[in-house]
DNA sequence: TCTTGACTTAGAGTCCACTCCAACAATTAT
DNA sequence: ATAATTGTTGGAGTGGACTCTAAGTCAAGA
């Protein structure tokens, strides 16, 4: 699979592709002969692994790091337990926030919708007047 | 309350307040007779919310436009809400990716551990040998 | 009064994660 | 055969969100 058919079916741009591997955020992949990228299945996997990390917002460093750790093999697997574990504490706590701050938005949504309709707010708990 | 209370309150920098005030993410803050920041409620209220959505990732540019929006009163209720719907969005969204990667990140996790514990991986439908 | 520490601004610097560019090589279409 | 497209690299540039520095002002204690 060329680099343009990976970057369509994943919609991320070639140039990320690029840099993702010469980072090391992915491991090197498959070549033609004459040295064009042609991933195969597990590139394909590593990219997905790489793009969901990164849609979660985890750093570029930590996926570095996990690739570097299981291109040194078995004797890495629990530094790659710790490792994973610790990015889970990340978005659990990341999501956290989110939820912490979904309220905060629902909370002035719902005082707004009553000012959009009655002209004026609310007895209003909010904080500086929505 | 002087700048460096209100950063130590909100574990943020004095710096990053001071940006947060010379952007527009918080309206002006309330000055001493010398020109001396002295927050009083209601800027710390903006300082709460400021802190809030961008502890959840949205980006500082919406809280500018929210804040502008604010500043030019009541006309611009309608354009508040949609902004905060706006924004409701993206979070829901990006709660959705971290639940994705979270499971994605459970199943490796569940396998290391095996993994950990019997020195090699399990019948891995993992993605690249884990 | 003097020193110490906290405050002010404007502007430069940093870090991250891309994103773009130049110059060239390989493949595909006509 | 040639033109267009897609690929390659190394390196420079960009945008977002801070973070730091310089040069000076203000406030509280000895």
């Amino acid at each position: 699979m060329t680099i343009k058919q990976v970057s369509e079916q994943y919609h991320i741009s070639v140039d990320t592709l690029r840099y993702y591997e010469r980072v090391g955020m992915i491991p090197p992949v498959t070549r033609t002969a004459s040295g064009i990228r042609d991933y195969n299945k597990e590139d394909l996997k590593w990219v997905e692994l790489a793009i969901c990390m990164r849609n979660a917002g985890l750093p570029v460093e930590a996926m570095i790091e996990y690739v570097r750790l299981c291109r040194i093999g078995d004797t890495s697997i629990g530094d790659r337990l710790h490792l994973l574990e610790e990015q889970r504490t990340v978005l659990l706590e990341q999501r956290r926030q989110i939820d912490e701050t979904l309220e905060r938005l629902n909370y002035k949504i719902s005082q707004y919708e009553i000012a959009a309709r009655t002209g004026k707010f609310p007895e209003c708990r909010c904080c500086h007047k929505c």
